[in-house]
DNA sequence: GTTGAGCGTT
């Protein structure tokens, strides 16, 4: 009985569903199990895979046999340190029992429901279980399985999930990403512009408006004082490829410098994106005139 | 050796 991950779900019945998060990526059902068990029946123990590594993907689901029992373990195992780890237990969304909860919270055989009176102290950022009525704590969820599932095999094989992507409009949520690891995953197989495709001949120079020298902006007129440097950014005129608003340091890469380091030189705070109303791209992206049909 | 903020399989 200490295997859950038999073929498919147990015989599911009268089964309520626990979600377990914030489990260890090593933490097993097996683990899990004494955990539950001892405040009630657990029929099975299921720890989603990430289907790439085969790994945990962090959280589980425990299914108990009675739902008094299940609302129990919710209070009892909720913000319990497993494994090192704060573990989130909470009832799921989906199941065979999920037309019995009626918005995280048990309508029947629940003698003492799950009253927002738990005096268990948990960690600050535990949300309500009442958000999830509004279901609106999706709008976070921007990815949660297969979004990155997906775009992994595709980096894998090839480039081509972009050709696709044109078909119908790009994902909204895509450019908003700001994941920490996978915001760094992305950022390779990721072009710097999209616009860099095959229609565009060999577009990238050299750098035109890579700035010479910064000793040859001295103005001789400009410098009352011959031996004390010029600021390279202070060039007046006589630099017309250089961009005024572009990083003061053009030899540091954007995103090697450090945050506080704009943050150290005064007003570079002000984010260098496109346009701050979203994604208006018309300043850069002219409208077809004519040719470059997309057909 | 690792992240994290997350709802599921035969």
């Amino acid at each position: 009985m200490s295997h859950f991950g038999r073929s498919g779900p147990p015989d599911i019945s009268d089964t309520y569903s626990l979600l377990v998060l914030n489990i260890t990526f090593r933490t097993t059902a097996d683990d899990l199990f004494p955990l539950f068990d001892k405040y009630g029946k657990v029929v099975d123990i299921f720890i989603p895979k990430d289907r790439r590594t085969g790994d945990s993907r962090g959280f589980a689901f425990v299914r108990y046999k009675y739902a008094d029992e299940a609302s129990k373990a919710v209070d009892r195992l909720d913000g319990r340190m497993v494994d090192g780890r704060e573990i989130t237990v909470q009832f799921a969304k989906y199941g065979p029992n999920a037309e019995r909860i009626h918005k995280g919270r048990i309508i029947e055989t629940s003698p003492k429901p799950i009253s927002t009176h738990r005096s268990r102290s948990r960690s600050p950022r535990k949300r309500h279980r009442d958000d999830y009525r509004d279901r609106d704590y999706r709008r976070r969820s921007r990815s949660r399985s297969y979004d990155r599932y997906e775009r992994d095999r595709y980096r894998g094989r090839d480039r081509d999930y972009r050709r696709r992507s044109r078909s119908h409009s790009a994902s909204p949520d895509y450019k908003s990403r700001r994941r920490g690891r996978y915001d760094d995953e992305r950022r390779h197989s990721r072009s710097p512009s999209r616009s860099v495709d095959s229609r565009s001949p060999a577009r990238h120079s050299p750098s035109p408006r890579r700035s010479p020298s910064p000793k040859k902006s001295i103005s001789p007129r400009r410098s009352p004082s011959p031996k004390k440097s010029i600021s390279p950014r202070r060039s007046p005129s006589r630099k017309k490829s250089i961009s005024p608003r572009r990083s003061p340091s053009p030899r540091k890469s954007p995103r090697d410098e450090s945050p506080d380091y704009r943050s150290r030189d005064g007003r570079s705070a002000s984010p260098r994106s496109v346009s701050p109303r979203g994604r208006a791209d018309s300043s850069r992206s002219p409208p077809p005139r004519n040719s470059n049909s997309d057909e």
